[in-house]
Parts: structure tokens; C-alpha cells; sequence
DNA sequence: TTCATTTCTGTTAGCGATATCATACGGGCG
DNA sequence: CGCCCGTATGATATCGCTAACAGAAATGAA
């Protein structure tokens, strides 16, 4: 020890700093005494009990009950440099990305990582918001919906190295990771299938484009396959909406003014698809006999109405517990060992009776 | 100063302990050197503006442009002792508790909260898991889901003294403050309204009991109304399903083999409802002519189908949005002074044409 | 027994902010 | 012109934990 007698008893005479302190927080020093141990020994008993003896484990681990001891996570968090938190942006909080929500979490929890939710309502802006909201608070990885934001959202995360993966669709040029599959196929395949069926007059009901890369592939998709079997798919055959069953039937009735000959409506989401469906049979237009309807996305709801409406099958619950998987691997090896960079889940046609 | 010429030498021989240090991690001391001020004045630009001089605002404001600074809120959040982080516990994640969610963070994110989501898929035990994981994180306050909780859950929220809203029912003995709506009342209400109709055999479509308050007081405002009434409300006449269209069409099923007679089902859900609804319409049973059936919750499918549902509306949106502010209300104010601790939003029954 | 390893446990110095107190700076007034 | 007081800025000690290292104890080989 040092010669320090008189630096005691200038400390005893120091003004008496009585910061204030959370209610009766117990802390890990606490803790520490009550079990006659070191605090890294409580801290090690914590996180890796295999590494202290069980006679400290048992002694601290009966200090922690009687004390009620609840770990501070922000200051492990803070001297660790790792909060063991990702956050996930979707657009939306619904039955879809619920699914992959809890595909997050399924995949999160058991690793012991708390996952952080935001939803942009579909707004760039607010995803940027969220995006800075959660890098302050450390996140170590991040789940993004999509592959297009704002030039701001490129830069800070190229900047901080936040590992990320994207969601819900496909590009080649990813801005980390990306695992989906493919909206624009999807389309694709779904309007050739239509045609297929000898449908000719395909009207197009989508959800709106902006800062939606999943929408705008949609309707890239259906386009495309159009244009290359030479049938009509002009502005005035398309219309756009909010995915809401309303909103479906107000798009089917669009349609149906102003191309009362269409024998068939894509929809870009079950929702949108079912508003529609049900505002044919309200009219008295037999589907799929008049008007063919074929959805997206294999929501629960496509299975039960009649009649049974054709969809795509999105990996939803996968797009979730992949993107995870992907996050982890990288967050829980030291190495920047990483494998696809893009991860192509697929999709599936459903035919059923609406078409 | 201490004689410490020794201690110095000592420690300047000392080896050099290199810590790790996250990738290029800018840090406030940084901006502060940059700007030329101390850490204290970049601390108070960033949070307070107003306090400092608009020369050091502006030159703070260019530091923290030119570094890209992004502030470390758990470094912030451990020493100011809060971490204007609010958490949110459901059920589960779909449309229903997504438009209370929204309520939630409408109100939460102007006043610069983040919301933090756990989903319990209706256990209580994942309900206390999440509990302690969210308070290890040191949430400024919590919003639970109805009002039945594990004695664990109880026990550390009161001794955290951490602020605590619950939701989506009511009681008269909340954990700290409750907001939302009588779910036993609006069932009663219900159930009354379709006895007033003529109806004699009500069969009652609810969700799975087990850990959830909700199921369990619309169940007892369902029996309770039928006994007043002295109908039947046997154990045969009520089915218990998980909260999906399909499982709604499998009750359906039930009741109607052990009840041929029945002329209408309560179902405590429009997902059960409507699948119970198109059940029916496959099987030739005419509603409401021939049974009536009544949903709960209004979701937006209720009003697109066709007969449209008669359903029980809930403020989904107003009790996210509420509870928040009575949080909020109580961060943002020094004193523990609160209003009511038991806010009844109400309900109302919506009458449409499936009854 | 003795010394070299290995395994546990303890000490210390941060992690990056904020709270608190101390000090510097101005302007108004006698 | 000097003094007082309110405001702006700065220095420093935490917040509660973990990384890194050091020292102690236990184990094994010679």
C-alpha cells in the first residue's frame, strides 16, 4: 500500500457527494459481500457458472435470491461493448410479419438475445429514425425489411460495421446480407400462371409503391410477364392501395369501372385480394368463372373463405428465423466468417378455387 | 498532491493494457476536443440546446456532423439512471395488439421513448422470463397485457417499483394502474343482445382460458348472462379454440354436432367468428336466418364479409396510446402523482348483419 | 518433497456518458 | 470603480459492470 494516511482523512473531510441512486438498487457489489466473494466472481457466477467452483456458485447464487438481485444489463452491456440486442425494422405490425417476428425470436431467445422492434409505416424517413434510435442503443446486429433506404441509413450502418440482413425480397447487391425471396418472380410466375389459364384481361391490384421495394417488384413482375405475352397492362389496368380489405374492394371496383371486361385481378396481397373477391360476389360476378382473383402472400385468411383463394406462399415464419440464424452465426463466432451473402428462400404458387 | 513519485514511475513502467475497443467508435470526448469545449458542453448541446451558447451549439453541432458521432445511450442511460426505454408485453403479435402498439408508440415517440416488444404466446411463464429480461435492461416502465400475472412477476415489479400499466381489461385491484375496457361486461352485453334477439341455444366460441384473463371474463359474462336469462350454457355448448380462422370452423363443427339446434354463437373473436361464419355458408346454414352468430374485437375483416359481422368494437388503439400517456405521465413528472388507477375506455356492440 | 502447470479468485482500470460542484464571465448597481 | 449575483462552462467523481492481468490455490510430475 501506498503512504496514505493523509489522503484518507482528506477524502473523510471532502464534501460528503451523495449522488442520487435508484430506489434500493441492489448491485452486484452487494451481492459480493453478502457472499463473502469477489465481484467477478458473482460476475463469472453469472455468465459462465461452469467457470467458478460450486462452492461459489452456490454462495453467490444464494445471495442473488436473498437479495433479489436483477443484473444491471446496460452496464455489462456498456463494459462488455455488446448489448446481446438486435433490432428488427418491418413496415408493419400485422399477422404477416408477425410471423417472422417470431421467427426472430424463436431463434433469438434460446441465444439469449432480446430483440428490439420498430415499425416505419412504411416511411423512409421513419426507418431512418429508428435505425439511428437503435444504433445508439448498440444494437449488435439489425434486421431490415427490404433492400431499399435512405442514403443516410447506407452510410451509418457501412460506418458503425453493424452486421445487418435484409428481408422479404432479393437483390444482388445487398447491403450486408440478405435472405428472402424472390417478390419480383413471384409476380412473374403468378401473371403466367393466369395466363396460363387463358386470362387475358389481367387487372393488377398492388400496394403502393413508395419506398417499397417488395410492391415495386411486384408490379415489375406482373408487367414484365404481360409485356412478354403481349397483353394490355397499362396504367389504367393497375391500381393501388393500402393493404386493407377495404381498400381491395375499392381497387376491384376501380378496375371493374373502367375495364368492365377483365376476366381477372391479381392482387399483390391476400388482403387486398380478398376485399376484392368478396365485393365480386356481393356484385354477382362469379369467381373464378367471370373473374378469376388469384392474392399474395398465403395468409391465414386465403385458406378459409370460399371460394378458396389462390395465393403465393411466402417463407415467412423462415425469412425470420434464417435472418436470425445468419445474424448469430456471425455475432457469436469472432471471426468475420461469413457464408451466402444472399440466401434464396423461394415461393410457392397455391392454386385453389378463385382461379 | 500525494508523494507519489514511485506509484508514477511504477505505473508508467507498468505494462500497457491495450482494451478492446469497438471498431472506430467515436465518443463524446472526441466531439468535445474536436469543438474545442469540454465533454460537459457537448452533453448538454446534444440534450438540452437551450443551456448552452449558440457559438458552442453551432460548434457542436459541427463536430458532431463531421465524426459522425452517434451518442452512446447506454453509457447515458447508466449514468443518468433512466433509459427512456418503455416495454411492451402481448400475447402475440398480429393486427389486434399491432394497433395497440401503434397507440403506444404514437405517444411514446414524440417524447423520445423507445418501446421494447415481448410476446408471450399466451404464457405466462415466457411473461415472467421477458419481465426480468426487460427490467435487467432498466426500463423506465412497463405495459402488461390484462391483469393475471405470475406471483414472480408481481413480486419484482413491486419491490423494482418500477411504473406499470396494464391493459385490454379491467379490475379493481390493478398491479399499479390498469386501462382499458370490461371484457366480462362486453360479453354480458352481447350475449344479452342476442337473448333480446329471439336467440334461446347460444353455443360460445371462445379462445383457450388457460393464463389469459381476457378469455376467461368474456366466457364468465357469456355464462353469467345465459343463467340470468335461464338458457342453457352447459359445458357442451361452449368450444375453446386458438384464435385462427380454421379453429373457427372446427368449433363451429363441434357445437353443431353436439347442438344441432342452436340458433346462434357468441365467439369471442372475429377470427373464430368468421370461420365459423363461412362454415356455416359452406354447409347451406343461412345466417342469420337460420343461426346468428357475433364476433368480438371489430377487426377490419368483420365489416368486409359478407353478411358483415355483428362484433363487440374494443378501443384497440386508444388503450395503447392511453396506457402510454399514463406512463409517460408519470416519467416525465418528479412527483409520484398520478390520476386514476383504473381507466374504462368502454366498449360498444356494433350490430351488423350476421344477427 | 519440490517445482512447474493448470485452475480459481481477486485487483484494478476502464466502458462513455451525466450529476454535482467549482469557477469564470458579464452586466447592473451603489 | 469595485462588488454582487445570475449564467455559462469546466473539472471530476461516479453509474454498475467486465476485460485484463496478477496472485493464490490446487494439481501433477519428477
Amino acid at each position: 500500500m501506498s503512504i496514505s494516511n493523509g489522503d484518507d482523512a482528506e477524502k473523510a473531510e471532502g464534501p460528503i457527494r451523495q449522488r442520487r441512486r435508484a430506489g434500493e438498487q441492489v448491485r452486484m457489489t452487494d451481492v459480493a459481500a453478502r457472499a463473502g466473494v469477489s465481484v467477478m466472481s458473482v460476475s463469472r457466477a453469472i455468465r459462465d457458472p461452469e467457470r467458478v467452483s460450486p462452492k461459489i456458485r452456490a454462495r453467490v447464487e444464494k445471495a442473488m435470491r436473498e437479495t433479489g438481485y436483477v443484473p444491471n444489463a446496460l452496464a455489462s452491456s456498456l463494459a462488455s461493448q455488446r448489448t446481446r440486442i438486435v433490432a428488427a425494422i418491418v413496415p408493419f405490425i400485422n399477422a404477416s410479419f408477425g410471423d417472422t417476428i417470431r421467427g426472430i425470436t424463436d431463434v433469438l431467445h434460446p441465444s439469449g438475445y432480446e430483440l428490439l422492434i420498430g415499425e416505419t409505416g412504411h416511411s423512409m424517413q421513419v426507418e431512418e429514425r429508428l435505425t439511428n434510435a437503435f444504433l445508439s442503443h448498440r444494437v449488435d446486429g439489425l434486421l431490415l425489411t427490404g433492400h431499399s433506404h435512405t442514403q443516410g441509413v447506407r452510410e451509418r450502418l457501412r460506418n458503425l460495421k453493424v452486421p445487418v440482413v435484409e428481408t422479404w425480397n432479393l437483390t444482388d447487391e445487398p447491403m450486408d446480407q440478405i435472405v428472402g425471396f424472390s417478390n419480383y418472380e413471384a409476380a412473374r410466375a403468378m401473371t403466367r400462371y393466369l395466363i396460363g389459364q387463358g386470362r387475358r384481361h389481367i387487372g393488377y391490384l398492388g400496394g403502393i409503391t413508395k419506398d417499397n421495394d417488395r410492391a415495386t417488384d411486384r408490379e415489375r413482375g406482373y408487367i414484365d410477364e404481360m409485356t412478354v405475352a403481349d397483353l394490355p397492362c397499362d396504367r389504367s389496368l393497375r391500381s393501388y392501395r393500402k393493404l386493407e380489405f377495404r381498400h381491395g374492394g375499392e381497387g376491384c371496383e376501380e378496375l371493374l369501372e373502367r375495364h368492365p371486361d377483365i376476366d381477372a385481378i391479381f392482387a399483390a396481397s391476400d388482403m387486398l385480394a380478398v376485399g376484392a373477391l368478396f365485393r365480386c360476389i356481393k356484385r354477382g360476378i362469379a369467381v373464378p368463372d367471370d373473374i378469376a382473383i388469384a392474392g399474395f402472400d398465403d395468409s391465414d385468411i386465403s385458406s378459409a373463405i370460399h371460394p378458396a383463394l389462390t395465393t403465393v406462399r411466402v417463407p415467412r415464419y423462415e425469412m425470420g428465423s434464417r435472418a436470425a440464424q445468419m445474424l448469430l452465426q456471425r455475432l457469436d463466432t469472432d471471426e468475420e466468417t461469413y457464408g451466402q451473402k444472399v440466401v434464396d428462400l423461394g415461393f410457392e404458387i397455391l392454386i385453389r378455387d378463385s382461379t
